[in-house]
DNA sequence: GAGTGGTCTAGACCACGGC
DNA sequence: CCGTGGTCTAGACCACTCA
């Protein structure tokens, strides 16, 4: 027998993936939810325990339980782990490289999750720190979730893909696994992050997931890690 | 004012921290908790919760609660997060390439919280997997921690660092971060790994840490990442 | 069957935010 | 002042483990 709170937990998701309630805005309180639900109160805490663990949710104490929202300033960069070596602030900025849509080959079809062939959108662009290039980005989603996307869009919104995904397509980011290797940069890589041939990048290969664990972005970054490393917290 | 549940998860803590309970054992339950520490089974419950959230106690219903151990099998690697590309169970081995006394930099001092110019242990170490060399470690860790530590015992433990740390020393591991970077092999790192000079390799530095955030094992791994990568999970 | 952790409830009071 | 989430309690019953 499955707990009660999982099922509270499934039933919030449930009204969550509907867009029942929007990013950022407040979900009802606890007593109503007991009542809508008919479980008691510290049950529906449980729940919302939980949800809040996996920052699907947010508490405010004082003011209510709040739908994570990617759109707040310090969450532009979602899952990007780089850090400056001399923990500086720095000034982002995004230059689209090309654009493009084709057919996904099986390995990504099966990545993602969709039929083969299917149309997917197929982007690279070069991320700048403080105007020097420190990512080169290939990303691949696939068209049939985020229908209408154009070059102009992903230009406009300086490089947030994950803030685009969700204000525009409702497609919000939970989860992401990375692969991580240590490549040489070949002529192409090398002229757009600007270093010679062969210089080491860190090659970061992340498949992004949507609620119910739903893949729906491939994304490999090249990373200049001359002035910058990548995170990593373990326990 | 603090919460009840924090202050009983600091008194677990101190009793673990003093060695009252031994890992692989059980605490008492939490009934006999409630009683010693004067509040609910539900207040120590909360505490557990979040202690067990940690790894650091391991709930098993109907059994007890459990002090963490990494005497497990599956737990010799700890916080070794890199994957064979092929999904392959590997057979490890490891070989210690120099063991030495010498005098803290600054820098290390600094990182370690230890007097400036303090003894400490440094070795380096080669790890294989199915006989081919992967992972070239430089570990670095406060001799007034570990003493009486000797090249013998780390060979005789086959490379499992933490497992040492622990059934000989009480050190236990609790978390560690890292920063990751992407560098060329340079003359040694390339001999000893058997790669060619300049080969990219994955750097990875690592702090870890034992109860209350207290650092004890400077490392860091280069590592060849052309059959493996390193994992990482980002929400 | 006895003892453990796991779930669920109901109710009290606290701390914070905002009107 | 009210409504929110945060803490704390007490007690009931369930699920699992082991002797």
């Amino acid at each position: 027998m499955q707990p009660l709170y999982e099922k509270v937990k499934k039933k919030i998701t449930e009204s969550l993936v509907q867009g029942e309630w929007s990013p950022g805005e407040a979900i009802p309180s606890e007593t109503e939810l007991a009542n809508v639900y008919d479980v008691s109160q510290g049950t529906v805490r449980k729940a919302i325990d939980e949800l809040s663990a996996e920052s699907i949710l947010i508490r405010r104490q004082g003011k209510g339980t709040y739908v994570a929202t990617h759109n707040e300033e310090n969450i532009q960069l979602r899952f990007l782990r780089l850090t400056s070596n001399f923990g500086l602030k720095e000034k982002l900025d995004n230059q689209l490289v090309s654009f493009s849509k084709e057919k996904a080959t099986n390995k990504l079809a099966k990545i993602l999750n969709i039929n083969p062939a299917s149309t997917i959108i197929s982007l690279k662009r070069v991320l700048t720190f403080n105007e020097k290039p420190l990512i080169l980005d290939l990303i691949k989603i696939p068209a049939q979730s985020f229908r209408g996307v154009t070059a102009e869009m992903v230009v406009e919104k300086k490089g947030s893909m994950y803030r685009m995904y969700e204000s525009d397509f409702g497609v919000r980011m939970l989860r992401a696994d990375e692969k991580i290797r240590a490549i040489n940069a070949n002529f192409e890589s090398a002229s757009l992050l600007n270093v010679k041939e062969n210089t080491s990048l860190l090659s970061v290969e992340r498949i992004s997931y949507t609620y119910e664990n739903k893949p729906l972005e491939w994304r490999l970054g090249l990373c200049v890690t001359d002035d910058h490393y990548y995170r990593s917290e373990l326990d």
